[in-house]
DNA sequence: TTGTAAGCGTTATCAG
DNA sequence: CTGATAACGCTTACAA
């Protein structure tokens, strides 16, 4: 490995000397600069970022832990986390929580030992009141949940919010007996609580019973498990001529469970999901869905941590992302 | 922050000592090995990774390189890689290099940089004869084209194979008019080319004519790439029955694209797609596609990447991933 | 404008 | 079994 010091002998200079060069530091002579940078270039050297990091106690890299790498709407945040943080001098290292608490904790432990200088953590399963949250000042940004306002910057989903639009809309669009797919934790403030306390609330607003046979649990919160759902909804004989579903991906799976069943959307059944992921627009029929402001949602974070790595005692902040309804064939 | 000494002076130790215990090396007796774990965990002392590694040289993280983190296939893949590294006992950060050479050469000067001890790079782009690739002993794994075999290790997809297989199901199901819709870089060897042969082999040996005229070029490689060109298959006037995508993305979109001109699917036009995203399966009509083992891969260059990493001077080999055709409702 | 010295937190080596 | 010492490659502080 070439090191400065042989850098500087080759150029006939000090460490210090290619060291303020490497860093544009100045107050180095034109022609000592240009035999420097001459003899970096043959000799191939780069700076060995672990020594720089030892001395200056920053990386440069900011974590961002995520359920699934794999989930269709982490593409998209990734993709923006990635360029807003570029645009500002850090590099983002992935990691994969499993949706679990134990998983989510665990990012946290790896943010120290992996000397990121901040983290986005994506939390799903973690309670704001686990022992196990770190109360030092370590730069965390919760992304998603609605609970960690106190303690943590948390930048939020529109959940209450999107789902009630989402739910309005099918009943201006005629329908009056309207389900939701979801998840089965209605324990504590959670994704799952928020997004069916807008449906709730947009039903007794517009003078609809809450029916609680309408509300069908997802097994895995996949299209799998969507699909899945529909057969259920369907072959239980209930009735419902509308579909709230918990994010895209069971949504997409509705669509493709109805289709099994012979049940055409929207005409016989009208259905809306949550996140707007890519494929949304391309499904046959097209899918109707509430899209929070991604890019938003990113350039908040990356500003939130980036301004916490900066000064780690500032006050904490809630801010929630802004969305849009997208409507599309599945509620035409 | 609390360091190795400050641990030492709290159990009445050397640094040494806390050293050995902390690496699991042994050779500490039992009542002091206590000592020193109970100083660790009052002190909520952690192992300072750039240390570390400014002495090992090695930080314990791979680079995984791709076009874009938010491309269909990418989760698979990254699911899989970051699985299979941590196996390993190693970390994943990943990068974008934009689909193109100058974003690729990036990504390996980072991975110096950032001091990687080895790379996995999804090259779309990049030329093998390039001559900003590195010469040196760095561990990079190429994946996904086919021509670096001589230079550096290469995990291949089926590109001809798969390709090949795909038209000939088609011809089986009784096509004779078959498009194909893929890039328009015919020049040199790669993807683009690769599948193209596959699609012109099948057809040859199954005594089809070649007709350019079904020869449909992408703008973006995406849904909405593909939503066009079949618009412009279709509006056109070209007749045809059956049609192979560069990639399931494309495919999805050439669904779309179908449906909103009345075409069905597969009754008029049979469609075949490569990749095999999680959504095919969830498509309506359902995909039929080209699924390249996606686990294989992953195992496969994290296999080949840790393998060089401890070893860089072993000889570089080629492997291609199996596949599998997925036939589903779009050829039925 | 350039150079010298010290030290960041860890580990390899070798002595006790 | 335990500890002292010297690096690893770089930067901060200060001297020339």
């Amino acid at each position: 490995m070439v090191t400065m010091s042989d850098v500087a002998r080759l150029a006939g200079v000090s460490k210090m000397t290619v060291s303020n060069v490497v860093n544009e530091r100045g107050g180095v002579s034109e022609p000592v600069r240009r035999r420097v940078l001459d003899a970096i270039r043959s000799s191939g050297y780069r700076v060995n970022v672990s020594a720089r990091t030892l001395k200056s106690g920053k990386t440069g890299v900011i974590g961002l832990a995520v359920p699934h790498v794999n989930a269709a709407y982490f593409g998209v945040l990734a993709e923006q986390v990635i360029d807003q943080a570029g645009r500002r001098g850090f590099h983002v290292a992935i990691e994969q929580t499993g949706a679990a608490a134990e998983g989510e904790i665990e990012a946290i432990a790896y943010s120290h030992t992996l000397q990121f200088d901040g983290l986005i953590l994506s939390a799903v399963g973690l309670d704001p009141k686990d022992q196990r949250l770190p109360g030092g000042d370590f730069p965390i940004v919760m992304l998603g949940e609605q609970d960690f306002a106190a303690v943590f910057d948390h930048v939020g989903m529109p959940n209450e919010a999107g789902t009630r639009a989402a739910t309005e809309h099918l009943v201006d669009r005629g329908c009056r007996r309207i389900a939701i797919v979801t998840g089965g934790d209605l324990s504590g403030v959670n994704v799952v609580t928020r997004r069916h306390r807008g449906y709730t609330e947009a039903l007794l607003e517009r003078g609809l019973p809450v029916d609680p046979a309408l509300r069908e649990t997802l097994g895995p919160w996949s299209a799998a498990g969507g699909r899945e759902a529909a057969h259920r909804l369907v072959d239980s004989g209930r009735e419902f001529d509308g579909v709230v579903a918990v994010t895209d991906s069971v949504a997409l799976g509705l669509l493709r469970g109805f289709a099994d069943r012979g049940v055409r959307v929207p005409e016989d059944v009208r259905v809306v999901g949550y996140d707007d992921v890519p494929d949304a627009e391309f499904a046959v029929p097209s899918l109707s869905t509430v899209a929070p402001d991604h890019r938003w949602m990113a350039a908040k974070a990356v500003e939130l941590v980036t301004a916490r790595i900066e000064d780690p005692s500032r006050p904490t902040g809630e801010h929630t992302a802004p969305f849009a309804l997208r409507e599309r064939e599945s509620t035409r």
